[in-house]
Formats: structure tokens, sequence, C-alpha cells
DNA sequence: TTGCACATGCTAAAATATTAGCATCTTATC
DNA sequence: GATAAGATGCTAATATTTTAGCATGTGCAA
């Protein structure tokens, strides 16, 4: 599957995968509830339809309603959504990417420490995850 | 100004400042070069003025022709996009973060090493940019 | 078990995005 | 300067997206 960020999919559509992949799973209320200027029901029925047909969703039923989730799992999707943002805002460099994360001003000390624990565990060959 | 990518661009607006974003500053026939199923000569220009009418890109002449540039600064583009990324794939954790991108096969030790020293920088209240 | 609340299936209308084409202007070159 | 190549301005048609509404089905509670 392609990844969803550069898959033909509307404006619409590219919002509802992002609130359900930052969810994990949703109803139809769900999304419409966190969707920003909400449609209607009908509509973010319609949408998840679409989503579903094209292969970006599937769904399984909850009592009397469907919930819908994401086919891609999701690191995997958060992989490649990254690996969009390097390439157009950062050169293709890991390390200014980086860099631009650390330089939010809310990132604690001990964020900072475990992230040289995550770099020293990379650099003995011992990826992550 | 908004974040282009909540804002409400169609697919075709994104796809377009992502391309402009990654190369700086573009012309007409840049962009419909670097465009994926490219649409005509037309169609670009089109969609040019309107980004440039919702306030996302504007552009000056060069000889003969146009030359559009992002409105919002690389940086600061970059920063809003690895936020929305941050948040819908990584739980907001910087360091989940970090660790998807060096779990990236093709990063190089030496890069490792700058990354170390990167963090360092940051623990000591040394941001970086 | 019988209804009511609330879900989905389906169809079609309205709004928006995408596209093309022709007229016009501008620049570099001869 | 005259001209050809190639750019933009503008308008309108087409395709897609977005939306709503009604008919129908399903599960939970009285």
């Amino acid at each position: 599957m392609e990844d969803y960020r550069t898959a033909k999919l509307s404006r619409r559509e590219r919002q509802i995968m992002d609130i359900i992949y930052q969810h994990g799973q949703m109803s139809v209320a769900d999304v419409l509830e966190n969707l920003p200027d909400a449609p209607s029901y009908s509509t973010v029925r319609a949408l998840l339809r679409i989503l579903e047909e094209k292969g970006h969703l599937t769904h399984q039923k909850d009592g009397p309603r469907y919930i819908y989730r994401p086919t891609q799992p999701r690191h995997q999707a958060g992989q490649s959504a990254l690996k969009q943002i390097v390439q157009t805002f950062f050169d293709r460099s890991i390390e200014k990417t980086v860099a631009a994360l650390v330089a939010d001003e809310e990132v604690s000390d001990e964020e900072l420490y475990r992230l040289s624990q995550l770099i020293e565990q990379a650099k003995k060959g011992d990826l992550p995850s």
C-alpha cells in the first residue's frame, strides 16, 4: 500500500486518515467530533466508505456501529510521513530534522537524556524498534 | 499565516507547496516538471495563482517569467509540519520520533556522532538555530 | 418482544478543484 | 526595431469532492 500522504487523497480524506492514525481506531461519531469544520454525519460516512474502497481503512462491527482503523500499520505510515517531511523541509538530513525537533522549547532535560541513550544504542548497531 | 498542511488546501495545491518548499523557488515550468501525473501548463499556472491569492506563495519576475516562493519561511513551515507528524504518529513524543528517524538503515555512524553532539548542546541549553 | 434510538446503504444534488484554450503581453535575438 | 518564442491574463468547461436526505436495518432496554 502506498503512503497515504502521497496517494491521491482529497483534503477531507487526508484529514480523516490523520485523525484515525492519531487515535488508533474510531467510530463515525468519533471522527465527526474530531474533524475541524465538521461536516454532516452522512458526509463522514461517505468519506470513510471511500477510504475503505481505496484500501486505506478497514472496519469491524462493534455492536450496532462500525469501527474503522487503518490498514497500514501506524509505525510504517509514520516512517513514510517522516521521510517525506525530511525530504521536503530538511534537505534529506536527519541531523537537521532532529535539530528542529529538539529546538522545541518544551523538550525537557530528561527527554534529552533519553535521546542521548537512544543515539548511543543506535551507534552500537542496536537499532530501536 | 496558518500551516499550509492544516490549511484548506486541495490535493494539487498541497503537492505544489511541498515541491516548492523542497526546491526553494521555482518557475511554472519547474513545478510542472516535478509534479507527478503532470497536468497541463495552464493548470499549474492556475494553481500557483490560487496559492498566491490564498497567501501561501508570492512571486517575482525573472526576465520573462514568474518565480514563485513560499511566504512562510521554510524552517517555520518545517517546524509546523514536524509537529503535526509527531502528534499524529508518535503520540507527541519527540523520543519516539527520533527513534523512528534513526531506525532508518541509511543513517551513518558519522551522522549518529553528530546527533550526539547535537543533543549534548541542547542539554546545555544551547538550542540549535 | 416490541419499539425506539441510532446505525448503515444508497442516490443524487451542490460546491469546489482541476483542467484546457485562446487572447495578449513581454523579452531576447537578429 | 521587428519578430519569434514563450510567458501570463482571463474565461469557461469538465471532473472530482463534498455534502445532504431518505429508506432501511440492527441492537438494547423497557
